[in-house]
DNA sequence: GTAATTTCTAAACCTAACTTTAGATCAAGG
DNA sequence: CCTTGATCTAAAGTTAGGTTTAGAAATTAC
């Protein structure tokens, strides 16, 4: 057993609760970064156990895969990161959650005085101009305020 | 001018600011039920108008159409819907709301004594067992614990 | 009464985030 | 050495939520 011969990707899969699938498609998204051994399978450091953790967490704070690699991109590349580093991009997540969070508050205090009122039908009520609209949730082009239909 | 021609398909649309390829999509779904005047053409009631405000609304919620036709369901079918039928499914929207900020508040004040600890790596993690995982956001199959892949 | 709009349907296309499939190659156990 | 299991790549399939396109019929406008 050499020093570090890396974990195989079913490994990481087990370690991780991921589908095999699911991290090469992590990779391609540049989420992670594995090395090939001699006859060209992926290898892993024990680190990326950790990474991939970090972006499942992410996911569930509803980041898209594009933000994940951008919050991950702060990480050290040179070096395997530190307690300390995957502390401070914490704080990135961190923002973007209580920011998310602050949303969906707002909303929900204009329900009540909102549904059932005549407000409901107009284009100015409050539930319509959220910050974030575009990207709260799900994917596929959404047609939204301010981004204007062909018909 | 009869007393109700009802609205074509390009007036909802103009009045509720959604795409008409929109609500045509929407009737697919279930979510809204036009009637066909002499020529086949679709025509709404104006209190469609409000039906398709509040879809708008529950899905900046982050509720998929299926949620939202679930939670339409409990409106009169027999009659025009008053103030006070939309007060009352807006309990529903509200409980919803609800707990999706107390989950994410929850995961919020896990993160930092969790992210840089050792229990990034672990499944037991508190940041693993969200209720509502699966649903959360986005589309597409989800490999997500308990819902086991193939390899 | 004709021209310009709208609307109709069905089917194809789009994005995000993956999974499935197929056929080939690699690695490990006996 | 051979067999079994793990991986590999590329391409196609899936879901949600829509949009686009094409050709035809209905409405509206003049």
């Amino acid at each position: 057993m050499a020093v570090s011969e890396g974990l195989a990707i079913g490994a990481l899969a087990r370690r991780t609760g991921l589908a095999v699938s699911a991290i090469r498609y992590y990779e391609a998204q540049g989420l992670i970064t594995p090395w090939r051994n001699a006859g060209g399978q992926r290898r892993y450091q024990r680190a990326d156990i950790r990474r991939l953790s970090f972006v499942m967490i992410a996911q569930q704070f509803g980041l898209t895969l594009p933000e994940i690699r951008e919050v991950l991109s702060d990480l050290p590349g040179n070096r395997t990161p530190t307690p300390q580093d995957w502390k401070d991009i914490s704080v990135s997540l961190r923002a973007r959650l209580d920011q998310r969070i602050d949303t969906l508050t707002r909303l929900r205090d204009n329900l009540d005085g909102c549904i059932g009122c005549g407000c409901l039908s107009l284009p100015k009520c409050a539930l319509y101009n959220p910050d974030d609209r575009a990207k709260s949730h799900g994917s596929g082009p959404r047609y939204l305020m301010g981004d204007a239909p062909k018909t």
